[in-house]
RNA sequence: CGGGAUGUGGCUCAGCUUGGUAGAGCGCAGCGUUCGGGACGCUGAGGCCGGAGGUUCAAAUCCUCUCAUCCCGACCA
C-alpha cells in the first residue's frame, strides 16, 4: 500500500531550465529522475517502478524467446578489447582509466568482448550450440555531447543479448527469433514503433533492424514507404535512380571564371542555371587515403554509404589544407578532372547525363561540359546519395515518407568478426574448429522510458501506458481530514490491491486543486477520485487520464465497475485485459 | 573539438550596462482564514552571488584565468 504522504515523488510546478524536450522536462517535473551530472541520472522511486516494469516485459518475452539471463561486469579489461582490436578503434567515447596496478580499464559501452570470452571458455561442441545470452545492464558511453535528458545518456540501462550458433541458417533463426521478441516487446509496451531496415556496415545484407519509436523529437530519419511495408533508416534507405538518360554528346570541356563563387547556390546563381546541373565533390580522407565522392548539386552525400562502400575504418571530411593540395584550389572549386586523390566514386544518378558542371580545380574557375567517362577517371558508380521525399519507394515505387524516430531497439547479425578475433571455435559434426556466429540485439530500457513520453503527453503532464505505468491508479483522496472519507479510502485501497490493482493514494494534506493537477503530471493511467460529496452521493470518480473521460462508480459495486472502467482505460490504450 | 549562451537561497528568475554591504515568485516552517483544478494574509528560516586571481576605499556588478551546465554543429556498431 503505497501513500504519497510517505512517498518520494518531488513534482515540480516549472519546468527546469536545462530540460529542453518534453520527455526530460516530464521526467523530472514527475519526480522520476534527477540529474547527478551531465548525462548521469539518478532514477528515484517514481522512475525506478516504470523502468521495472519495462525491464520485467522484456525479461518474459526473452525468456521466452529462450534467452538466458546473465549479468556482466561494467569495468572490462583493457586486453579484451585490444584483443578484439576496438581498443584502438572505439573512439574516446569508450571511458578508460587505469586501477592501481597500472592495467588498462574500460566501463563497457557494450559486452560483445566480455560475452566471446565467456563463452569461448565453455562451448566447445557444435552440441552446445545455439546458444542466446542477455543481460539488463547499464552501459557508460562518454559521449562527446549527452543531451535530452535519458534520451541520449552518457549511463543508460540496455538490455542486450548475444547468440551464438554453429552456421549460418542457425544464426538467421536466432535472429529471426529475437527480431519476433522485439515485435512483441515493443506492442506490449503500447508503443508506436516501426521496424526499419539499419546500416548494417560492412556485413551487408538486410541483417539489422532498428526499431524506432515514431516521435518529432527523434534523433534519426527514417523512410517509410506510403504504401507497401518498406521501412529504413535514412543512412540505409536505397535512392533509385530515375530518369532517362541523356546521350546527347557534350561540347568539349569549357573553363569559365566564377570568381569568388565557392557554393552550389552561388556558382548555379551565377551561371543561371539549376543546381542539377552541377557536380558536388566531395572531399575525404579515407583510412589515410584521399577519396572523392561526387553528387549532384542538389543532393546530400550520404556518408555511411560512401563509408560502406569504400569498406573504410574511418571517414572524415578533408580539412581545407588537405583540399587545396589534392584539388590544387581551396574549399569550392575541386572537380573530378584530374583530381589529384586515390579513388573517385560517383553517384549512380551522375550517368545519366553526359554534361556537366564541375570545379576546375583552381581557384575561382568552374568547367562547364564535363563528360565524365570522356574527362575523368572514375572507380565506379555507386548509390551515394541521401534519400528525399521526392524519392520513390526502391520497393514498389510508392511515395515515401521521411518520419523522426527513437531508436529504441537494433537487432544485428555480427557473423563471426568477434569470435573470429578472439577464437571462439566450436567443433562441428566433422570435429573440425569453427567460429561461432554470432548476433548481438540490444534495447535501450531507460530510452524507451523517455520515448513513451515523447509519444504520450499533453499540455497537463505525462500520460503513461498502462503495461510501463509507475503504478496502474492514483487514488486521490479530497479532504484527508475528514475521518469517514480516509477510511472510506483505506478500504478502497485495500480491495483495489486485492484485485491486483497497483495503488498510489494521494493522501497529502493539499488542496484538491493540487492533486489534481500533481496527477495529471505524473501521468498515471488511471484515477479515482473519493470525495465528501460523492461519498454521501454513494459515488466516485473515475477519469482516464488518457482521454479525460470522468465517469462515476457506484461505491457499493465498486470492484465490479472498476473492472469494467479499467477495461475501458486498456481499451483507450488499445489494450486487452492480460 | 569549433560556435553561442548561462552560472545569484531547494526551483524559476531579476539585479550587472552606470561598483556602494543581495531581491521577487514558487517551495519550505509557524499561525489564522480557506478547501472539487496549482488559495489568501501575517510571521519566519534559508544565499561567503560557480571557483581563483586582479583592479578599487569598496566587486554579484569591471578585468584575467578556470570549472560546470545548456544549446547549435562536427562526432557517434
Amino acid at each position: 500500500m503505497m501513500r504519497w504522504s510517505n512517498y518520494y515523488l518531488p513534482t515540480l510546478k516549472e519546468d527546469p531550465a536545462e530540460a529542453e524536450v518534453i520527455s526530460h522536462r516530464l521526467l523530472m517535473r514527475a519526480g522520476m529522475i534527477r540529474k547527478l551530472t551531465a548525462g548521469v541520472y539518478t532514477y528515484l522511486p517514481q522512475g525506478l517502478r516504470c523502468l521495472d516494469k519495462i525491464a520485467r516485459i522484456v525479461r518474459e518475452e526473452m525468456n521466452r524467446a529462450g534467452a538466458l539471463e546473465v549479468f556482466m561486469p561494467t569495468v572490462q579489461p583493457a586486453d579484451l578489447w585490444k584483443e578484439s582490436g576496438r581498443w584502438d578503434v572505439y573512439g574516446k567515447e569508450l571511458l578508460r582509466f587505469q586501477d592501481r596496478h597500472g592495467r588498462g580499464c574500460c566501463l563497457g559501452p557494450t559486452h560483445e568482448e566480455v560475452i566471446t570470452d565467456l563463452v569461448r571458455g565453455e562451448i566447445k561442441s557444435y552440441r552446445q550450440l545455439p546458444i542466446n545470452l542477455y543481460q539488463i545492464q547499464t552501459k557508460f558511453r562518454d559521449e562527446i555531447r549527452p543531451r535530452f535528458g535519458l534520451m541520449r545518456g552518457r549511463e543508460f540501462i540496455m538490455k542486450d543479448a548475444y547468440s551464438f550458433d554453429k552456421d549460418d541458417a542457425g544464426a538467421d533463426r536466432s535472429y529471426q527469433s529475437m527480431f519476433d521478441a522485439y515485435m512483441r516487446i515493443f506492442t506490449r509496451l503500447g508503443m508506436v514503433f516501426r521496424a526499419v531496415e539499419a546500416d548494417s556496415g560492412p556485413i551487408g545484407g538486410s541483417f539489422s533492424h532498428e526499431f524506432m519509436v515514431l516521435a518529432s523529437t527523434g534523433e534519426d530519419t527514417i523512410a517509410v514507404c506510403t504504401a507497401c511495408d518498406y521501412a529504413a533508416n535514412l543512412e540505409k534507405a536505397e535512392a533509385v535512380v530515375r530518369g532517362a538518360g541523356d546521350d546527347a554528346q557534350c561540347p568539349p570541356a569549357e573553363l569559365v571564371l566564377t570568381p569568388g563563387r565557392h557554393t552550389v547556390e552561388e556558382v548555379t546563381a551565377f551561371l543561371e542555371v539549376g543546381p542539377e546541373k552541377l557536380i558536388k565533390t566531395l572531399l575525404y580522407e579515407a583510412d589515410g587515403q584521399a577519396v572523392a565522392a561526387l553528387v549532384r548539386g542538389d543532393r546530400e552525400l550520404n556518408e555511411i554509404k560512401f563509408k560502406n562502400l569504400l569498406g573504410a575504418k574511418f571517414l572524415t571530411m578533408a580539412a581545407p589544407e588537405q583540399v587545396r593540395v589534392w584539388s590544387g584550389a581551396p574549399v569550392g572549386f575541386a572537380g573530378p578532372v584530374g583530381l589529384n586523390v586515390d579513388a573517385v566514386w560517383a553517384d549512380r544518378e551522375l550517368g545519366l547525363s553526359r554534361d556537366w558542371i564541375t570545379g576546375a580545380n583552381q581557384g575561382d574557375a568552374h568547367l562547364l561540359h564535363v563528360d565524365l567517362s570522356r574527362d575523368a577517371k572514375i572507380n565506379g558508380y555507386a548509390d551515394l546519395r541521401q534519400v528525399t521525399r521526392e524519392d520513390p519507394c526502391p520497393r514498389c515505387g510508392a511515395g515515401l515518407e521521411l518520419p523522426k524516430g527513437i531508436e529504441v531497439g537494433h537487432v544485428f547479425k555480427l557473423g563471426t568478426k568477434y569470435s573470429e578475433a578472439m577464437d571462439a571455435q566450436y567443433l562441428d559434426e566433422e570435429g573440425k574448429a569453427r567460429p561461432m556466429i554470432m548476433g548481438c540485439f540490444g534495447i535501450g530500457v531507460s530510452r524507451i522510458m523517455a520515448a513513451c513520453l515523447e509519444q504520450n503527453n499533453d499540455e497537463h503532464g505525462a500520460m503513461f501506458p498502462p503495461p510501463i505505468a509507475p503504478f496502474q491508479i492514483e487514488l486521490i483522496v479530497l479532504n484527508v481530514k475528514s475521518r469517514e472519507l480516509m477510511q472510506q479510502a483505506e478500504n478502497l485501497h485495500h480491495q483495489l490491491e486485492t484485485m491486483g490493482f497497483e495503488v498510489l493514494m494521494d493522501d497529502r494534506e493539499e488542496r484538491p486543486g493540487v492533486k489534481f493537477k500533481d496527477a495529471d503530471l505524473i501521468g498515471l493511467p488511471g484515477q479515482l477520485i473519493l470525495g465528501e460529496k460523492g461519498l454521501a452521493r454513494g459515488v466516485l470518480e473515475a477519469k482516464s487520464r488518457k482521454t479525460g473521460q470522468r465517469s462515476e462508480l457506484a461505491l457499493d459495486d465498486v470492484q465490479a465497475q472498476v473492472r469494467t472502467w479499467w477495461q475501458g482505460i486498456l481499451a483507450d490504450w488499445g489494450l486487452h485485459a492480460s
